[in-house]
DNA sequence: TTGTGATATATGCAAACGCATATATGTGAC
DNA sequence: GTCACATATATGCGTTTGCATATATCACAA
């Protein structure tokens, strides 16, 4: 194996331990109530979006396979934090967005959580460091 | 917020978005065979440990519950890929390790995935830039 | 040495997941 | 129009997960 692929394969494992280890610790935040991680996420991705959106699109988003995610929409339909409706332009979709029980849940979620990243990762890095993290993991994902 | 935590934020959906991706495009692979990729990862974390780990330590490399580790541990036993023995320090501990069939099987994974993961990674980043991801990602969880 | 609390792993059980596939709708060739 | 194929979502089902808790062992004080 070249130089550069070990390269590469370190930074991989860095990532995911780096991954696994934050998530890890941010579960552990007493902030969740009764929504796991994967919901909230959902919820987090919809209160991007301007407009309603496709299952299949937030399925790019969320690493969940597409019938457990077309699952997780439902039971939060289900709990009154999104709403399901008929895509009137393709008569297979579904359009998904926030309700405003969603979006207040998302948000009083979203401030904890937020305080939380921060507080982490500004204690472990610099803003330039937290910089040149966002350039490089934006350029991992194209 | 401050704009230091508008930056940490940043970095870390960037980070998750990057894992979400990059992981979706590995588990595409056709090389897992039977196993799945947490299956596997617990393989290559033995296959790094010069001795027999116990579970509790494997626990802090893998992001799964200790129940859910503790039960792959011993399906991947049922299969023949790891042995389970006794601590004859502790009493109350398992001490995992890869049988040769085991070792085997992560080798012949690992030399494939480790492939796919420089092609993916080399492709977006500069040699330059994975040392920089790892030296962030490793700041990152101390 | 006995009791008390901590730690390592295992087990019962309901919930969630992935895979295969069904259903419904869209798209284009003929 | 209709047939064949592609796409979006849903459902059946066996497996895996997490939570709560049980069990076994350790550490150490009385």
């Amino acid at each position: 194996m070249t130089r550069d692929n070990v390269t590469a394969n370190t930074a991989w494992e860095s990532l995911l331990a780096a991954h696994a280890a934050l998530t890890r610790s941010f579960a552990a935040e007493p902030i969740w109530g009764d929504l796991s991680m994967r919901e909230y996420d959902v919820l987090y991705t919809l209160s991007k979006c301007p407009a309603p959106v496709r299952i299949s699109d937030l399925n790019s988003h969320v690493l969940l396979s597409q019938p457990a995610l077309s699952r997780l929409v439902h039971r939060l339909a289900g709990q009154g934090l999104v709403k399901c409706g008929p895509d009137p332009v393709d008569g297979r979709g579904v359009l998904v967005s926030l309700t405003p029980a969603g979006r207040e849940r998302q948000r009083q979620i979203g401030r904890q959580h937020a305080r939380s990243v921060a507080r982490t990762l500004t204690a472990s890095l610099s803003h330039t460091e937290l910089s040149q993290l966002t350039s490089l993991c934006q350029k991992l994902h194209r």
